[in-house]
DNA sequence: AACAATATGTTGCTTTAAGATACAAATTAG
DNA sequence: CTAATTTGTATCTTAAAGCAACATATTGTT
């Protein structure tokens, strides 16, 4: 793949398990696998996962959620703990997030983070700058620079939008998002969303590509997708349609399969709202596959045939459509792309690491 | 910038220089200016513009159109010719094309050309295949394998989607599009896009990313963007408001620059259509700069306030608005933009030419 | 069981692109 | 005229990758 000469990577190998990142597979699979062929076999290789580690962390406007993955990218340990951002300066959030990391990491294990990453909901460049940050409240600080100061090591810092950072962790569970392009959107009261071209995040020209949460949609009160099938309007209308106060998204989800025709209308509508979305996206970013995730994911499903029919209504039929699949996003999904920047850039060709020496350097955290 | 150390670029430049591609600028422009420094002056460089040429060809639906750039990329030559391409099978269209591009390349400049790139109105993937293509009624052809056959010589082939390939040569063209994103929008009758990332085409998944004509607007009678802010509906508009039946654009423009009233109307809606496109597209590729071309763009200089007044009545206050520049995009834009594609990949590091043999070799034309 | 065919790992050597160093050359400033 | 500054270039060094040959481990065939 790489167009190495065999003793080329061979070399490569022997460096990586010298140090190691890597080693040789004990439980040997291929004799399992049936499949056989003539030649001398390979050597099996793997990451040693814990080798190194890789801390995320999300500061939202409730809670705090944290997440530890290691050097193959498995999650190691996650957590959430409510937190009011709005009730706490900058350097403050960002302390309580670092500690939250770090608290569980014991301290033999610290030379062996290979970066933080930070998750907000606020608009920044790709230095980690917000100039006006509205939702909590922030102006005109720089998040790298705090965060690095926050820090108990001196490891690489990157911070990133929420939404971006949601993307990023996405193209690490959906393995068909590491080619091609994908769009995401995560569909809760609000709807976020990020772009992935070949794996990497691809943020626009200043951090907001992909926010389709705020596309204009064809409705009379002018709304746009949030308000047209964020929870707020399909739990507001399911409450006045059945009456009832304390209605919940499962008894909603509940009568759509059962197919209660009152909810059938506010799905029908629902997917109405999402293939204009979908068809606006398609035209301009023509993606190979749009991922659907957040609570009202879960609709999708039982209205796709509706999304379909909609989406061929609205395009001429040689237009290609792009997958629709589901991706059921976890809570920490932002804190695990905030990790996963890390990993990227840890195993990625410009990682400062090991640009010099080969022995124990400081990453420069630029 | 390229982070080459002194000696290395030097020896890079002694090698293009030996094989006439570089040389040293004669008339000293240093002295010239005012500025000057201590130390010893570097020498200037410059293409040797005439060392290779690229051919462009479009395949319209009316008309044939071809461009000869230079190694510098200036524009040497460039043909129109009318021509129905629907008359006539793909084959015989690509073999007029090439034959009206080469007709006044003399013989012995032929092994000059590096590449020959063609632009046609029709859906293709990255190596030139194209499933259905509607308007020229083609259907699964391998265009870069036809134009490969039809060349006189050997020489890398590409082919491009019509509107991308306008891109390409509005990056060369717009001088801050190389770098960020930019969203291309050419309005005609129709209305075609292109993005370009760092300089670099976005295709998107199929070659489709930045087909703007077909987005949605806010209409009454469901319109598309093509149908709402094209020349057809405006013209319509003009010539019902003005009663009579041979206005033309330029009537129009007048018009408008003299504020009649009834243009005005008719201005005031195409600023408002347009400014919520530019709302949608930003939304969704956060663009630095949005390229304005075609005849109709300009008719954005006089209603720019009124589309800024829209678009700031469309987004949050908090929102950046990208710039907004016309380019005075010419009749031969996408044959320039299918020649600058082989000019881009020549210069390009994956360019074969020079991957083997230094001496005369035969650039593989994958 | 022996041997051919096949594929992989490994070692030593070669190639090549880039960098380092030193020095010559060309300019400005004083 | 000299010092300071900057660039060009020749020579050597370094490092990454490839090449070639051979050892090794496996399947298939006689």
């Amino acid at each position: 793949m790489m167009g190495l000469n065999r003793s080329s990577s061979g070399n490569i190998i022997a460096e990586l398990t010298a140090a190691g990142f890597v080693r040789e597979v004990q439980d040997d699979a291929t004799k399992q696998s049936g499949y056989t062929r003539a030649g001398r076999p390979g050597i099996l290789l793997e990451l040693s996962a814990e080798a190194a580690f890789f801390l995320g962390a999300e500061v939202g406007v409730e809670h705090i959620t944290t997440v530890e993955i290691d050097l193959a990218a498995n999650i190691v340990r996650s957590t959430i703990e409510p937190f009011d951002a709005r009730s706490v300066p900058v350097e403050e959030a960002i302390r309580r997030a670092v500690a939250q990391a770090f608290r569980d990491v014991p301290q033999h294990k610290l030379g062996l983070c290979e970066g933080f990453g930070l998750s907000a909901p606020a608009q920044m460049d790709g230095n980690g700058h917000v100039s006006i940050g509205p939702i909590l409240g922030w102006r005109d600080v720089d998040l790298n620079e705090l965060t690095r100061a926050a820090l108990p090591i001196d490891v690489p810092v990157l911070a990133e939008n929420d939404a971006n950072a949601f993307a990023i962790g996405a193209t690490y569970t959906q393995a068909d998002a590491r080619s091609g392009v994908t769009m995401f959107m995560v569909i809760e009261s609000g709807v976020g969303g990020g772009i992935a071209i070949d794996g990497k995040l691809f943020r626009g020209g200043r951090g907001l590509a992909g926010e389709v949460g705020h596309l204009k949609v064809p409705d009379r009160e002018e709304r746009n997708l949030e308000q047209a099938i964020g929870l707020g309007r399909i739990m507001d209308k399911y409450r006045s349609s059945t009456g009832r106060a304390d209605v919940r998204l499962v008894d909603f989800l509940g009568d759509v399969r059962d197919r209660v025709p009152a909810a059938i209308v506010i799905a029908e509508d629902w997917a109405r709202m999402l293939a204009f979305a979908i068809v606006q996206v398609s035209r301009l970013i023509d993606p190979d596959r749009i991922v659907l995730g957040g609570s009202l994911a879960e609709l999708y499903p039982l209205v796709a045939a509706r999304v379909a029919a909609h989406i061929r209504e609205l395009q001429a039929p040689t237009f290609p459509i792009p997958d629709i699949v589901l991706n059921e996003s976890a809570a920490y999904g932002s804190a695990l792309g905030a990790a996963c920047m890390m990993h990227q850039r840890f195993l990625s060709l410009n990682n400062e690491r090991f640009a010099d020496d080969p022995s124990e350097g400081n990453a420069s955290t630029s």
